[in-house]
DNA sequence: CGCCGCATTGACGTTCGTCAAGTCTAGTGG
DNA sequence: CCACTAGACTTGACGAACGTCAATGCGGCG
């Protein structure tokens, strides 16, 4: 009796509706299957790569959350996001073969390694992973916009209300509760990605619990009112 | 007597050390010529593309400096660079075929009009330009991780004093001096970029100017020690 | 010459950072 | 199983940095 072997690839990969293999055809996404060279495990706490690495690969994640960060000169740092599963880390490193940033695991993970020639290689075949590729670097880049406005102009409840609509939103895509959440960050990491002292993100989580926004328990959040949310940052309420 | 015909091409531009052309084969080059559909002028305070406008092309910047920016739901605006000539443009398009971001000329301009479609079909046949275009988005994305750092966690002094070294070694690659240079911006423009109100960074200029660090007048800034600048941004004066 | 946009400067207020004390929780080891 | 500890979080008091508001200056352009 031969064991059974699970081929592990895009094709079957539950996350082929968010991750790298959207918008491919069936055939494509077979084709696609070798772009993943492997998997990697990466314990909480621990660096899938850090800054002045050499770049060979991208990297997929499928299960767990990372955050990316960027050190200055002097050694204060800023975290640049949080990435969930389906999401692509590694992008910095293009640009010089080095990696200019940490990502670091906040709870037990995995990802794809998919190295970074064998992306090329193939997106001049498949012109809908050549699109692909191109969309998902601009989409950082629009990403990043959005949080310059964010650093550049609000105030403290503006921004972690932001912040705690576009994690719910993500979670929502994925399949969790669109009203709860558990943070898998610290205060202090969520207060450096929104540049705010953790005393700041913990008072400002205060005055919305106070305000019957939100009910707060530790890193457990549950969202009383969205709407309430989205008036702090000047949505429409939809 | 006929006309003399100047043929306007990559292969033979004064900017292909610092533009799209970078790094590749002459005959390369060659072939990269038609990317370059048509040349455009876009007058002072005008518009290259904005916000909502369909996605078509990336522009490479032969003449002029150009802010971008992005516009929130209620209104505020936040400058989210400064382009000059030999750097490209419109990337944020590239993700949902939109521009998410306003282009404005801040003197007058002249662009390459690069239509997407057909980079990324040349792109599939010349690996050096393929492996370009990467890069390019990737520097745009570790540029941005730069400016977080500046807005998440820097003061006034240090924001400024990064912002005019910046500027001035960019300026100093195309060529002009290392140490004067004229301000294409307002000081509400800086202090968007740099999230700052105009007054501070009006401050801030009058401070380097007591403390003999810089010169000012109107526009014009004449950096009288460098070494005071990369020191109050900590990074090692070399 | 006079207007207008841009810039400077001052006085004052607000927001957030800093410092410090104290609480809670999860994990560890006895 | 429980006591202990370290890390994370909360809360308060105070101060610094920057924003706001307002008056004034300046230079370029019609």
């Amino acid at each position: 009796m031969t064991p059974e072997i699970i081929k592990v690839a895009c094709s079957n990969c539950n996350l082929r509706e968010l991750c790298m293999p959207i918008g491919l055809q069936l055939a494509e996404l077979q084709r696609i299957d070798d772009i993943v060279a492997i998997r990697r495990k990466v314990k909480r706490r621990e660096t899938l790569f850090h800054a002045g690495q050499r770049f060979t690969s991208l990297y997929a994640i499928r299960t767990g959350v990372f955050k990316t960060r960027v050190t200055s000169e002097d050694g204060r740092d800023q975290v640049t996001g949080f990435q969930m599963a389906g999401e692509i880390i590694g992008l910095d490193g293009i640009v010089n073969d080095r990696h200019t940033c940490d990502a670091v695991a906040l709870e037990d993970a995995e990802v794809c390694v998919m190295p970074f020639d064998r992306i090329e290689e193939l997106s001049r075949e498949i012109t809908a992973l050549q699109r692909h590729v191109h969309k998902i670097m601009s989409r950082e880049i629009v990403r990043e916009h959005g949080v310059m406005l964010l650093l550049g102009g609000m105030r403290a409840e503006e921004r972690l209300a932001a912040f705690l609509l576009n994690l719910v939103q993500r979670l929502h895509a994925r399949g969790f509760s669109s009203s709860e959440l558990v943070l898998r960050m610290t205060r202090e990491e969520i207060g450096s990605y929104l540049g705010l002292k953790l005393e700041t993100v913990s008072r400002t989580l205060s005055k919305f619990v106070e305000d019957g926004i939100v009910e707060v328990q530790q890193r457990h959040i549950r969202i009383v009112s969205q709407d309430a949310l989205k008036r702090i940052v000047n949505l429409p309420v939809c």
